[in-house]
DNA sequence: GGCCCATTATAACTTATGTTGATGCTGTTA
DNA sequence: TAACAGCATCAACATAAGTTATAATGGGCC
């Protein structure tokens, strides 16, 4: 972990609900989450909801805004966000002048494609109860990386709603599964405090697989974008 | 559309099941696809596939390679496929010197990561025929952008069981939702070639927009990467 | 021309997930 | 403290899609 303090950023909140970024319009600034969820999602013309990633501290939102593309989706805070914005242009010509962050980008951006990757397979071919389980792996790993779990437990913020639409469930659904889960003895939720049982297990059960996904540089860990 | 020809690929060819790469061993080269489809995909333990992404002719496989990350699925031909192999180290090179390289690329990703946005929705939110209908739609504006297409008809390789792994659907459930697509009128598929009636009924049906995914950067047109 | 294998086609039946609707929590605001 | 809104919970019922099985094509090859 290096801490780059070349670029300024600008602390920004958001609360609950509120938009980072609207579908067509300009982003000058990317934000470097850092504390608090915010999604991004597509609502089709008939209300049915689908939320394509997920933002934690530490992630970028978005790297594509740094090229000056449109956004083609919303981005919307799922609970209160602290955030760093740094202006586009900025990290622009710092991505042109230093190797490292150049390589950060790199990486944040293939671990990123990796998730998506990730979620294709858990639509696609899983059961709810291993899309559940896949999703709950996901989040320690990512949360642990940032030193957001206590052991087996973390915050995890997501209505019932919100994880239907993560997992192309319906919020029913997701109630049911849940219940399975916990009367399994898989799963403690309460108060969007997760508790993970037999992470291992979990595991198995979701078919996830933390392997390449964590050092994706043939083992090299990566270097993490840090602002002043 | 431009032609840079200061890189030099060497002509590579696959026959279809051909593996273009495999899960974990580092890539060297990565291929510029001229002609064939291939695509990436992941096996579940149990067997079921996913199919993670289609790569046509146009199509770079894969970016990621670029930075020397390892595969974390494999790549395999669908079809016959002849591409253009181009060194991982070229490409950086050229990437580190050249705007508008840089610029092809940056759209290319960014491409991709939107038809993998987009076919999470699908995945997530949609009925059979709604999948089918998107992904015809996609495979019809992709041919189009490199003249494969022949007014509302062009090939299309994949069998009803590769058509499944796309879609997250069984085959069985894909020949139904064909039938039914037939029989409504709305397309004819015989030995590998698909003709789409009513093009903006299929696009209504299968909740397409090509709206901002064509022009990505504001309506400024990408550079194409064509190597000699 | 005839065989073979992969693919396409269909039908009958099963099941996971969706739908509807009612009830009860819980945290927030006045 | 009451009233409210957003969630969570649960049950009964509906349905899209999965499963299994068998038959019919159709293209490649000797």
């Amino acid at each position: 972990m290096l801490s780059h303090d070349r670029v300024d950023g600008t602390a920004s909140f958001f609360r609950a609900h509120q938009y980072l970024a609207r579908e067509g319009e300009a982003q000058h600034r990317l934000f470097l989450l850092k504390e608090g969820w915010a999604c991004r999602f597509r609502l089709l013309p008939d209300g049915r909801r689908q939320i394509t990633a997920l933002f934690l501290p530490g992630n970028w939102c978005e790297l594509a805004w740094m090229q000056n593309f449109l956004p083609d989706q919303p981005v919307v805070a799922l609970t209160n966000v602290r955030a760093t914005a740094i202006p586009a242009a900025a990290i622009r010509q710092q991505c042109e002048q230093h190797v490292d962050i150049r390589s950060a980008i790199w990486s944040e951006m293939i671990a990123q494609e990796r998730r998506q990757s990730d979620w294709i397979i858990n639509l696609g071919r899983k059961s709810a109860i291993e899309r559940l389980s896949h999703l709950f792996c996901e989040f320690h790993t990512r949360l642990h990386a940032c030193g957001l779990t206590y052991g087996d437990q973390f915050a995890m913020p997501l209505t019932q709603i919100d994880l239907a639409d993560v997992a192309g469930l319906t919020p029913v659904h997701v109630n049911r599964t849940l219940r399975e889960m916990r009367s399994r003895g898989l799963i403690e939720l309460q108060s969007k405090w997760l508790r993970i049982f037999e992470l291992d297990e979990i595991r198995r059960l979701g078919l996830f697989e933390a392997g390449l996904r964590e050092t994706p540089n043939g083992g090299v860990a990566p270097l993490r974008l840090v602002c002043a």
